[in-house]
DNA sequence: GCAACCAGTTCCCAAGGGGGT
DNA sequence: CACCCCCTTGGGAACTGGTTG
């Protein structure tokens, strides 16, 4: 068909309209403080429909200084599918201010230079804290913009509650059903010792609040036995409910205990973290927690955008931050 | 401690060094046809690394009229997990061909504005073929690179290795196992309908060359009772080893097994598709295929590199494609 | 609406030194 | 010895497509 591919620029619209090109970026961009004419105002964006316009992202990029990217680190742990749904809200709110939301999935050893270096974004935004090297790198590129910040504490942000809500209702629940002798789950893997601790010292702090012993804690390593190990200390113990961090880990010691004759939950009740869509595959199915912020996504997005903006985020502190989900294995 | 943030240019460097920004950008990009003796080249490179410079790659995908960004696009269903090792390699190898590879999860109804768009790839990469509503976005972004190419027959995409490998191999396990009645299993999931076909077509196909009978083939949806149906079905038919379609399916019929008094793998035998991580974690444990394509990643990146430099493919095909990982579940 | 500017890339040419005739 | 040519090295300036005073 065309010989010619070159894409369509705003000197295109504005020679073929007889304007500046001036003008049609006024227009587009509904530039406040410049008046357009409303005839001339929709000469323009009919043109520009009509020749198939689109603005090219890295000379805007270039003349404002800011390119509009939001990138969203994640962890290289599958905490992903929990997320997609938020992701998704996040991107469709942030895209209606003008932003676009790019997530980056940064792997420990990898080594490739990181996007924020590439994609020079306005905000980065993590789920948890960034290690230092990485903020060194995001400084060193020029990113100014760093969530959560990393001046911050990161005692505070254990404390938080997309941290403690989980927790909370796991031991509520093991508790309520009248355990009164609990364990702790949690994963051998390094890179979630964060998260470990802050959880296990949140259900420290609630057993201490109802009045119950101390927490009975094992790590628990996929590919060994030490997960028989654990469900036998437990069953000699008297611990009749155990809170695992993950769907993971809960996953493990209930086929542990199931080899080792240890009948779920009869015998021992336990309860995963994160309700991954296969939790309710498993024989028993698995009872766990949903992390389900009602606007997680929006929340996320106007963090963002406060940043990136200086726009004022509204405090609204989501209705519901955790849901127990109960099923067979409590 | 500075007061000014303003980011390093070669204008800076070149500056500081007393010649010219042109050259600085030579000795930076290696240019072909240039020739800068060796006590010029060292000093721009000694002076911006001294200054901390960084390429400013909008300027750059300016000039050049090529972002050097490959998007590679995953589909919504969580495949990923699978990749993720395939994605980091990738991303390496181009990461050392100067391109830097972003990973892009395409919701079903995403309304914010496609990353192609924003982005503006050289190319864009997709695991299986994209819509039609899909391509002619990409089109009208001016994107000219798509794999897999669009013109290309999607039968043709359907009858490659990476979609035949895994079935084939899961056929031949059961039959091996001396199975000669065998039943498919696939997911209620419209979007999967494209693989799941394929897949089908290829356990068909494989048991008429083994001179097996037909293959019984249900539905299975994950959230109703057609598992323990199909189930009871497969027993009444006499048909002892189940080809699942992924190792969700696999897990809700081992489940409705169970639940139905049906022994696994004795009465039933069930074979997934994808070693998840969490599919050895069930009891009994599942079978499954492990695609694993020594090299895909970088396979993958030669593919992008092709389609955004012409550089050459070596054909050098990996060499497996799909590994049995037997368990307790066949 | 004109013009400067954003930060690079790249074509083309100038200056200078060395070697050959 | 003078002259010419060429090659090496590096600079000038136009250009990319928008934004903004």
């Amino acid at each position: 068909m065309e010989t010619k591919n070159r894409r369509v620029t705003a000197t295109d619209v504005a020679k073929s309209l007889g304007i500046s090109r001036a003008t049609v970026g006024f227009v587009l961009n509904n530039t406040r403080g410049q008046t357009i004419s409303e005839a001339t105002r929709e000469r323009v964006i009919a043109e520009a429909a009509r020749l198939g316009y689109r603005p090219h992202s890295a000379a805007q990029a270039l003349a404002r200084g800011r390119s509009r990217i939001i990138l969203l680190v994640l962890p290289d742990w599958p905490i992903e599918h929990s997320m997609s749904r938020h992701i998704e809200e996040a991107s469709s709110f942030l895209d209606e201010a003008g932003y676009s939301l790019v997530t980056y999935t940064l792997h420990e050893g990898g080594t490739a230079r990181p996007l924020w270096e590439v994609l020079d974004p306005d905000v980065v935004m993590g789920l948890l804290p960034f290690s230092a090297r990485d903020i060194a790198s995001m400084r060193a590129s020029g990113i100014t913009n760093i969530i959560p910040d990393p001046e911050a504490d990161t005692a505070a942000w254990q404390t938080g509650p997309s941290i403690v809500a989980g927790p909370e209702l796991q031991v509520e629940h093991l508790a309520g059903l009248g355990h009164s002798r609990i364990g702790f789950a949690a994963p051998a893997d390094l890179r979630l010792t964060l998260i470990t601790e802050a959880r296990l010292a949140v259900v420290r702090k609630k057993l201490a609040n109802l009045g119950l012993g101390e927490v009975d804690h094992r790590t628990i390593n996929v590919h060994d036995t030490s997960a028989r190990t654990a469900v036998q200390e437990w069953s000699n113990s008297g611990t009749t409910g155990v809170v695992a961090y993950n769907d993971e880990i809960a996953a493990v010691v209930v086929g542990a205990a199931l080899r080792e004759g240890v009948s779920v939950p009869g015998e021992l009740a336990v309860i995963g973290h994160d309700d991954n869509p296969w939790a309710e595959l498993f024989v028993p199915s698995l009872s766990s927690i949903r992390m389900d912020i009602e606007g997680l996504g929006r929340q996320m997005a106007l963090t963002a955008l406060n940043a990136a903006d200086g726009r004022a985020v509204p405090a609204e502190e989501p209705a519901m931050i955790a849901m127990l989900v109960r099923r067979e294995s409590t």
